[in-house]
DNA sequence: TTGTTCCCTTGAAACTTTTTAAAAAAACTA
DNA sequence: TAGTTTTTTTAAAAAGTTTCAAGGGAACAA
């Protein structure tokens, strides 16, 4: 049996409300009773049950991650973002995988709010009605991480997505390129998907150019699309004379399909990525890319997190971090 | 404020004894009671609080994990095998990045026994004298994860790092090769340093050619410090022609450096990495590496994990994977 | 038909560990 | 010595689980 605040009551001969607050740094202790109570515990070894603290005070300190997968190069860096200040505020988090499939969010939602975690932190594709109603009904602030909630009024921290596309095509049309391959995953996806093509057909028609069904890939966000649709855009009739990936795995992967029959990358075509991982680097060439600062969001959204679960002011609600691109190897200029 | 078990009761009219019951599936239940309670649950939106569950029955369904750095690939593709298995047990996870920093660990082992986790789930570096008191002390069980407790007798799941070092370098010297570079990160790592440093040694002297300290770089588990390395290592004056990596990310940091300075690989220099991240096929020329089923580690661990926490008979309590090598572009055979 | 036994359901109450509000006691001030 | 202020204690509350006992029938024996 754990020794329990009882037993330190007993052995430093205080009541249990005078151990407890000892223990919670409250200052109405006389220095001398607190020595008493710190040299009991120190003897007993006695450690608070966080959970017993939970049920009384309603406070887990405890905020709930749902995120798409953390096994990803992209969320990863997320997540360690949101720990990083998770733990600054002497919160933990409970992580939860989800696959961006919707069944199992609205249900790890549930369970994160049976656990009574104090906040939940929301990372996937698209936010639904069901969604939305689920936060309403949460009692707990819920905040969005690299996720769009348009509509639904909910707090999130995002780059603006379809302008950050817009600069990089129009930056490729600005070099001179007419053609330019657009690869990229479902539209569902609204943050990867659906804003970047966005922001690629608006910097067409903007430049007075049109959008060339050929050059748009709409597959799935990974390595292997990349590679493949490259390689076949390149097949076509016009073929792109530079691409824009969806994500910095995609543009690896068109990258080396291009490579691999044969183009050099940048002399022959350029390619630019987007979100700046550290594969951008570890690849030659080195990738130019939209620099999305995946950890600043995740810190930036648990900080907006804490702010509602300690119910300080909290300015802005939607935030929007700000973009770059960065210039490297597969560009030209 | 949130309904209760006690308001389930009043609703339905029976005791909160019987709402209990029906809610964890105890099959003493008339079914015209069950059906009568779950109406009232629904009726009133109930959501069971796993807080107070948790206190009045000592089990949390939750488990901590203490990870190194969960924006590392390789310590995020672990994380997910935990996770699923976690999940198949019904059981979360609170995930805590540590750093390798003994302070730190040992402090969130505290916190995490506080908050009542079911069990524990260690992934680090060294196990200390320390560490293995406090597992002692633990009073929940602690299993280990692509970290060696030797010595200890901790339940552990890994591969044989020494034998799969000594197999990729054994293999090399078969090859030909007589200078092979050993780039590796600090050796108090047991698992990443240490015992794959002692593959190579061995290997080396079984073969019996004599280790060059000019081939051995032990800096940082870095690409940049693989890209460094084996520049300098071309530099020296018998320089290798081959080279092995102590993880993939050295191993494309070592191809980069080769070809920067105008080496071909694999036809100059053949190249090795470690780990079988997604990295390996990422890069041009792909790369040969000795795979360990990181996913497949978290996954066994956990489940491993879950026998100890349900006091199942658990066979062997230090569990070795198979290894093997995957042949690809940067090596010729 | 009545009495006894046993099983199935159900409820009452104890228990889990801590926080916290209110009350009491102690210490200090004027 | 009365009045404050500070410190400490008492006891309730948080929301469940679990043990034990009892009520209600059913089945069976007499």
């Amino acid at each position: 049996m754990n020794t329990t605040i009882y037993d330190v009551a007993r052995e430093a001969s205080v009541s249990m409300a005078t151990v407890s607050r000892v223990v919670n740094g409250n200052p109405n202790v006389k220095p001398a009773t607190r020595k008493k109570v710190l040299n009991a515990i120190e003897r007993l070894g006695y450690r608070p049950n966080a959970v017993a603290r939970g049920l009384a005070s309603k406070k887990t300190t405890t905020v709930g991650v749902i995120i798409p997968d953390i096994s990803s190069i992209f969320f990863a860096e997320l997540a360690r973002g949101i720990e990083d200040i998770a733990t600054m505020y002497k919160y933990n988090m409970i992580l939860c995988n989800s696959d961006q499939n919707k069944e199992k969010e609205i249900h790890l939602i549930n369970t994160l709010l049976e656990k009574q975690v104090d906040g939940i932190l929301f990372m996937g594709g698209e936010i639904t009605e069901e969604h939305a109603e689920q936060f309403k009904q949460a009692s707990v602030p819920v905040v969005l991480a690299a996720t769009l909630g348009e509509g639904h009024d909910i707090p999130s921290v995002n780059i603006d997505y379809q302008q950050a596309a817009f600069d990089a095509i129009h930056e490729l049309i600005k070099e001179g390129h007419q053609q330019i391959g657009f690869i990229s995953g479902p539209l569902e996806d609204p943050m990867s998907g659906l804003k970047k093509f966005n922001g690629y057909k608006e910097a067409f028609s903007s430049a007075g150019l049109s959008v060339r069904e050929e050059h748009v890939s709409i597959e799935t966000y990974t390595y292997d699309t990349g590679l493949e649709s490259a390689q076949q855009m390149m097949e076509s009739e016009q073929p792109p004379t530079a691409f824009f990936a969806s994500t910095d795995e995609m543009a690896l992967g068109v990258i080396h399909g291009l490579q691999d029959k044969g183009f050099n990358v940048p002399e022959d075509i350029e390619v630019v990525g987007f979100d700046n991982t550290r594969l951008a680097t570890m690849v030659r060439p080195t990738l130019t890319t939209v620099v999305q600062p995946m950890y600043d969001i995740g810190a930036v959204s648990m900080r907006l997190l804490t702010k509602y679960m300690s119910k300080e002011d909290v300015g802005e609600h939607i935030v929007e971090l700000p973009h770059r691109i960065e210039y490297r190897g597969s560009t030209r200029s």
